[in-house]
RNA sequence: GGGCCGGUAGCUCAGUCGGUAGAGCAUUUGACUUUUAAUCAAAGGGUCGCGGGUUCGAGUCCCGCCCGGCUCACCA
């Protein structure tokens, strides 16, 4: 008892100085502790031994049975001599009622002190109430965490978007859906591996600090490694690195991580997300066309149990085979079939007829790309690979057998957004250099030698692909929101 | 970066023409042994995002700033 005052005036005189000792709330929950504590019942418990997990314990449910469970107390209903309460655990809510005569007085008088977040533990019997709801009676209970502060309102929950992202922890409490998608994550993640490990890929993990930001066209974030007296930069793209590995006959690798670019925030961009690479030796882009299809339906079906899924307004079928188009067969469609035979100043008026801004100076193909980019891409909802782009527009991958003009690769369009690109990949060491370097422009520093002498050494053909692991997840979620299937999103620090 | 919208009690939200700061849930007190958005009675709770200005008086009007959302642009 002296022990537990001498706490209790030691932690009032710790949280005095905080400003959360303004808060009404927070002290009549630590009131409230310091008499759960007199009452005999430790505000902070040790581990809790449950007979199982409240989603499971619904499964299982027998009545009868004597069971331990325990959770966060997300509803309580007082009356008199008894009472009902709801405890969670993440996976499900499981109901308790706990009565006077179940229990000493004293026992039942310290469980009305408890509040709502709560977490306790519990040990009853199960049986079904009057209105058919699976409950524990409650014959013993135990304080394992007390919350200080209380939970956000049991009805309409957390709706604010900011509090929501800033404080996920509160988001995932009173939000189940949001915990659904969270959990659908890791799903799919868990079985992209699984899948890729089927087909005997590696899973592999390259440099996140990289001397050389390579592999693909963004501004890198910059830090600085005392040891090495070196600056570093966090990486864009695994891709130089996965290719190496490829060249040492690791030929089946992947590597499902964070990249991060230093660009703005929007609705489908977070500086760090995660992105799934792909390198397949002695395969190509047609390899790739497969395996994703493969790996999309079978995701699709294993996890969500079904093709269809509605996203951005609009209801996209996931049914294979999708639909291949070649670039050029695709602006005739939209543009017309003798828009190649234009000239500049025809072309740069349609451009201006579609509300298209071009630049000066750009060249026929640049301005076709940019009214692609504006005004047909957005406009391919269902599964689409575009294939045979012309070389411009992809400077690292194979040209065509048939026509050097244009590459071998697709972009996959879904719901009118790129989610993965796919090469056949360039094995040529010399031309490499030579794109770098034009790349680089006259800037050695930027060229990654030791890559390019890995490929001296000679690269098989490869096929390659990147995937957006999070535009995947919006759309197997419909979520219209990257920051709604990143758990901690990029925000502006609180002014 | 531009435009539009928003920030009021722990949470969800009202707040009219510039005139004492409101509701529901939550909280506190009391009643209640099958409730489930429990019910009934009563009570307490506010840096109206921040800072200026106009005014006798500002949550409300004006200016600046912060944070967020949507959107356009940029970037890719």
């Amino acid at each position: 008892m002296g022990k537990c005052l001498w706490f209790a005036a030691n932690f009032q005189e710790i949280i005095m100085s905080e400003e959360l000792s303004n808060n009404e709330y927070r002290q009549q929950r630590i009131q409230n502790m310091e008499k759960l504590e007199a009452a005999g019942f430790p505000a902070f418990g040790q581990a809790f031994e449950r007979t199982a997990r409240l989603d499971e314990l619904h499964a299982s449910f027998e009545e009868g049975r004597q069971v331990k469970a325990c959770g966060r107390i997300v509803a309580m209903r007082k009356m008199g001599k008894m009472a009902f309460a709801h405890i969670s655990d993440g996976s499900d809510k499981f109901q308790l009622m706990v009565k006077q005569d179940m229990l000493s007085e004293d026992v039942f008088d310290a469980f009305k002190l408890l509040d709502l977040g709560d977490i306790i533990g519990v040990s009853g019997e199960l049986f079904v109430t009057r209105t058919e709801e699976q409950t524990i009676r409650v014959d013993h209970w135990t304080l394992l965490s007390k919350a200080l502060l209380p939970l956000p309102e049991k009805f309409h929950g957390l709706t604010d978007v900011e509090t929501r992202y800033r404080q996920r922890s509160l988001d995932l409490i009173s939000n189940p859906e949001v915990m659904d998608v969270f959990k659908k994550r890791t799903q799919v993640l868990r079985e992209i591996r699984t899948f890729l490990d089927a087909r005997g890929f590696y899973e592999v993990e390259t440099p996140m600090l990289q001397q050389i930001a390579g592999g693909a066209a963004a501004k890198p974030f910059k830090a600085y490694y005392n040891a090495l007296n070196v600056d570093v930069y966090m990486r864009i793209a695994p891709e130089l690195y996965l290719k190496r590995l490829i060249v040492g006959g690791m030929d089946r690798v992947y590597e499902m991580n964070r990249n991060f670019r230093n660009e703005g925030l929007d609705r489908t961009h977070n500086p760090e997300f995660t992105a799934l690479e792909i390198y397949q030796a002695y395969g190509d882009m047609r390899t790739m066309q497969e395996l994703i299809q493969s790996m999309f339906t079978h995701l699709a079906e294993t996890i969500f149990g079904k093709l269809e899924f509605q996203w951005m307004g609009n209801t996209i079928n996931l049914q294979t085979p999708w639909r291949e188009v070649a670039y050029c067969d695709l602006i005739k469609e939209h543009l017309g079939n003798d828009w190649f035979e234009k000239s500049m100043e025809e072309a740069v008026a349609k451009a201006e007829e579609l509300e298209v801004h071009v630049e000066r100076g750009m060249d026929f193909k640049q301005v076709t790309h940019e009214i692609y980019d504006k005004t047909i891409e957005g406009t391919l909802i269902q599964p689409t690979f575009i294939t045979r782009l012309p070389k411009e527009l992809v400077p690292l991958a194979n040209h065509c057998s048939d026509d050097p003009e244009v590459v071998d690769v697709f972009e996959l369009i879904i719901g009118g957004k790129e989610i993965a690109p796919a090469y056949s990949e360039l094995n040529n060491p010399i031309e490499q250099r030579a794109r770098f370097e034009a790349q680089a422009a006259g800037d050695g520093s930027k060229i990654d030698e030791d890559f390019l002498a890995a490929l001296e050494y000679g690269m098989p053909p490869t096929g390659g692909m990147g995937i957006g692991i999070d535009r995947l997840l919006m759309l197997l979620t419909g979520s219209d929101a990257i920051r709604d299937v990143i758990l901690f999103p990029q925000l502006k620090p609180r002014g």
